[in-house]
DNA sequence: AACTCTGTTGAA
DNA sequence: TTCAACAGAGT
C-alpha cells in the first residue's frame, strides 16, 4: 500500500501536488525527460504551503508502521550521530517550535466505522484507511544530517549511500488514474467546452429587472428566514423548467426555482441589486452564456459554473467525485475531509484521555466544536479577516491548554494551532490511498532514463554530478530569502552530505535544501526525506530500494546537478514555501559534490 | 487577475 | 443534519 504521509500538516487548504502550472526555468532542461507530467492529477499538499513547524507529524504518521526495522541512512545523512533514545523533538529553526511538542505515541486513530463515524453518501467507498502505528525510530531523526544527535543508534540506522540500480517498473498511465472525461461541447454554445445547460441555480434565459431590494435582503440576510420565505413565496421569474446541469451526470442538486432569489440576493450585496451595475461593469460580467445571461462581479469564477467538466477531482477513487469532480478547489477539499472515518478525540475538553473524552467521527463537526466551544478562529491568521460577526474572542486560558491530535499525535498548545491543523492531517489520511504515486513513479522512471545523467555520472566518477550550461542565476533574489533559510547555527554542519570533493574548497552548510534516503533493507524499502529550512520533510515513503530518482538542478553557478532524487520531487520541496527557487535562493542538495565557484552565495 | 475562503442555499 | 453548488469578498 502507498503511504502518502508526506502530507503536511499545514497547507492552507491547497492540495495541489504537481503545479504544472508552476514554470521554473531551471527545470527546462528536464521539459523531455518529463513526458508524464499529469495535466490534473492529485497532487501531494505536502509542498503546496510555507513551511509549518508541525510538518515534523508528517514523518511520525508514516514511520508507524516500520517501527521494527533497521534502517540504513545514505550518505545525506553523515555527520548524524545516532545516539538519541528519546521520541519527543522539536523542530529546531521553527518559529512556533516553542509551541509545539512532538510526542511520537500512539493515536486512537480508528480505522474503521467502529466508533461510529459518520459516514455521507459521498464518503461511500472510501477505501479503508489502515495506518497502522506503532514507534518508529524513524521519527526521530532530526533530520538528514541536519541535526547531530537525534538519531536513534538502537533503532539500528546505519548510514551507507544509496544504490540506484534500477528503475520501477510497472508503472500507472495517469489517464488510466484520472480518466477525466472529455468534456462534451454544446453546438451553439459560444464557448465550447463549457456547459450551455443553464445551472440549476439559473435556469433562465433572460434576466428581468431585479426584484425590488427589500426581498434581496430578506434573501441574504437570514438563512433559515430566508429558506422559509423563499419556501413559501413564488418568484415573478419563476421557472418550471428542470435541466440537467451537467450532461454527464444524470441529476444535481437546485432545480429548484427559487433560487433565483438567492442569486439576486448574493448579486446584490454591495450594489443593491445585480442590475445597479453600470453599463460598461454590465457588459463586463455578463455572461455569454444565453441561457444564463446574467451579470456577475466575477464573471470568471461564475464560468466556472458552466463548464462541463469539473477538474476538481475527488482523491478518492471510490469515491462518485472522482469522476464527478468538483468546479472549485476548495469545494473539492472541503468535500474530501468527508471521507474521514477515524475518531477524533477533543484534547481541550475536560476528561481527556478518559472514558469521558471528547470523540468525534467527523471532522466538519470536530472543527464546529472547536470553534463554537473552544473559541478557535476559523480562518489562520494570515487568511482574510473574518466578517465583524465572528466567533468569539480565542482565550488565553485555553491556549494553555493541550491537546494531542488523536489522528497523527502530534500535541497542540492550544486549540488554534490544532485547528489549523487538522484539515491538513485529515486530509493527508484519507488522501493516503491516493493513486498518485504510481504517476509519480512513472514520471521517476522516466527521468531515470535520462542518458546525459549516466554519462555524466561516469565522466565525473560520481554517483550525481553533471555539468553543462544553463541560464544564469538571479543572484538578486536569493539575499533576502536566503537570509531566513537556515539561520540556525546549530544546523551547519548537519547540511553536510557527502564528504567534500570537487574543489573541495569548504564545507558546505546553510544550504536551503538537502535530502536523502533513509533505507530499510530487511524490507528492501526506502523513503526520501528532504530537509528545507531546517526542517524535514517525508517527500517518499515505500519506495523500492532499486527505485531511481534522480533530478537535475540548476545552481547559481551555472551548473546543473543530479540528485538521487525525482523532478516532482524537487518541485514539491520547491513549494514547500510556496516560493520558486528563483526567489527562495539556490537549491543544493545535499549530496552533491561542492563546486568550485558559487559556494558562498549559499553560506549564511 | 488569480486564488482562497466564507456564507448562503437547497437537496438528500 | 449533512454537504454540494454557488456567488461574493478577501488576499
Amino acid at each position: 500500500m502507498v503511504s502518502y504521509a508526506e502530507y503536511p500538516p499545514a497547507m492552507p487548504h491547497d492540495f495541489e501536488l504537481y503545479s504544472n502550472q508552476e514554470h521554473h526555468p531551471h527545470f527546462d532542461l528536464l521539459a523531455t525527460s518529463q513526458p508524464y507530467l499529469p495535466t490534473s492529477t492529485y497532487l501531494d499538499p505536502t509542498f503546496s504551503a510555507p513551511f509549518d513547524p508541525l510538518s515534523l507529524q508528517a514523518f511520525s504518521q508514516v514511520s508507524r508502521s516500520q517501527s521494527d526495522l533497521r534502517y540504513h541512512f545514505d550518505g545525506i545523512a553523515q555527520g548524524v550521530k545516532p545516539n538519541c533514545q528519546h521520541q519527543h523533538y522539536s523542530p529546531e529553526g521553527s518559529p512556533n517550535s516553542a509551541s509545539h511538542s512532538f510526542d511520537v505515541q500512539p493515536p486512537n486513530l480508528s480505522t474503521s466505522s467502529e466508533s461510529g463515524a459518520s459516514v455521507s453518501s459521498s464518503a461511500m467507498g472510501s477505501p479503508s484507511l489502515n495506518p497502522q502505528y506503532h514507534h518508529d525510530p524513524w521519527n526521530s531523526m532530526t533530520g538528514l544530517g541536519l541535526a547531530p544527535g537525534i538519531v536513534q543508534s538502537s533503532s539500528g540506522f546505519d548510514y551507507d549511500s544509496i544504490v540506484a540500480t534500477d528503475k520501477l517498473p510497472g508503472c500507472v498511465d495517469p489517464t488510466l488514474i484520472q480518466p477525466f472525461p472529455t468534456p462534451i461541447p454544446f453546438a451553439q454554445s459560444p464557448y465550447p467546452e463549457i456547459r450551455t445547460t443553464p445551472s440549476p441555480r439559473f435556469p433562465f434565459v433572460e434576466q428581468p429587472p431585479s426584484p425590488a431590494p427589500s426581498n434581496a435582503s430578506a434573501y441574504s440576510q437570514n438563512r433559515a428566514g430566508s429558506r422559509q420565505f423563499k419556501r413559501g413565496s413564488q418568484s415573478p421569474y419563476l421557472h418550471t423548467q428542470a435541466f440537467a446541469p451537467y450532461p454527464n451526470f444524470p441529476t444535481s442538486r437546485r432545480q429548484s426555482d427559487v433560487s433565483i432569489h438567492s442569486h439576486h440576493s448574493q448579486a446584490s450585496r454591495k450594489s443593491g441589486n445585480s442590475y445597479d451595475l453600470d453599463d460598461e461593469s454590465r457588459e463586463k460580467g455578463l455572461c455569454p452564456i444565453p441561457e444564463c445571461g446574467r451579470v456577475f462581479k466575477d464573471l470568471k469564477a461564475h464560468m466556472l459554473t458552466h463548464q462541463n467538466e469539473r477538474p476538481e477531482k475527488c482523491p478518492i477513487a471510490t469515491c462518485e467525485y472522482h469522476l464527478k469532480g468538483f468546479a472549485r478547489k476548495y469545494d473539492k477539499n472541503r468535500h474530501t475531509l468527508t471521507h474521514y472515518k477515524g475518531t477524533m478525540v477533543c484534547g481541550f475538553c475536560p476528561g481527556s484521555g478518559s472514558a469521558a473524552e471528547k470523540s468525534f467521527n467527523r471532522a466538519d463537526v470536530f472543527k464546529r466544536h472547536l470553534t463554537s466551544v473552544h473559541g478557535v478562529e476559523q480562518a489562520p491568521p494570515n487568511s482574510r479577516k473574518k466578517s465583524p460577526t465572528g466567533k468569539k474572542a480565542y482565550s488565553a486560558a485555553q491556549s494553555n491548554l493541550a491537546g494531542t491530535c488523536s489522528t497523527c499525535s502530534v500535541t497542540f498548545a492550544n486549540a488554534q494551532e490544532f485547528y489549523e491543523h487538522l484539515d491538513d492531517c485529515v486530509l493527508r489520511v484519507v488522501q493516503q490511498a491516493d493513486p498518485s504515486e504510481a504517476i509519480n513513479q512513472k514520471l521517476l522512471s522516466s527521468v531515470a532514463d535520462d542518458k546525459d545523467v549516466a554519462e555524466t555520472m561516469d565522466r565525473n566518477g560520481l554517483p550525481n554530478a553533471i555539468d553543462y550550461v544553463v541560464p544564469n542565476y538571479d543572484e538578486e533574489d536569493e539575499d533576502e530569502d536566503d537570509l531566513d533559510i537556515d539561520n540556525d547555527d546549530q544546523n551547519d554542519d548537519t547540511y553536510g552530505g557527502l564528504p567534500i570533493s570537487g574543489s573541495g574548497r569548504k564545507k558546505r552548510k546553510n544550504y536551503p535544501v538537502s535530502w536523502g534516503c533513509a533505507t530499510d533493507k530487511m524490507k528492501m524499502k526506502k523513503r526520501v526525506l528532504c530537509v528545507y529550512d531546517g526542517q524535514r520533510r517525508l517527500l517518499k515513503d515505500d519506495m523500492m530500494l532499486d527505485q531511481e530518482f534522480e533530478v537535475r538542478m540548476t545552481l547559481p553557478d551555472g551548473k546543473n546537478y543530479v540528485t538521487d532524487l525525482d523532478v516532482q520531487t524537487l518541485k514539491r520541496a520547491e513549494a514547500i514555501h510556496g516560493a520558486t527557487a528563483e526567489e527562495r535562493g539556490p537549491w543544493v542538495p545535499d549530496n552533491i559534490l561542492d563546486t568550485a565557484e558559487g559556494d558562498d552565495q549559499f553560506l549564511a
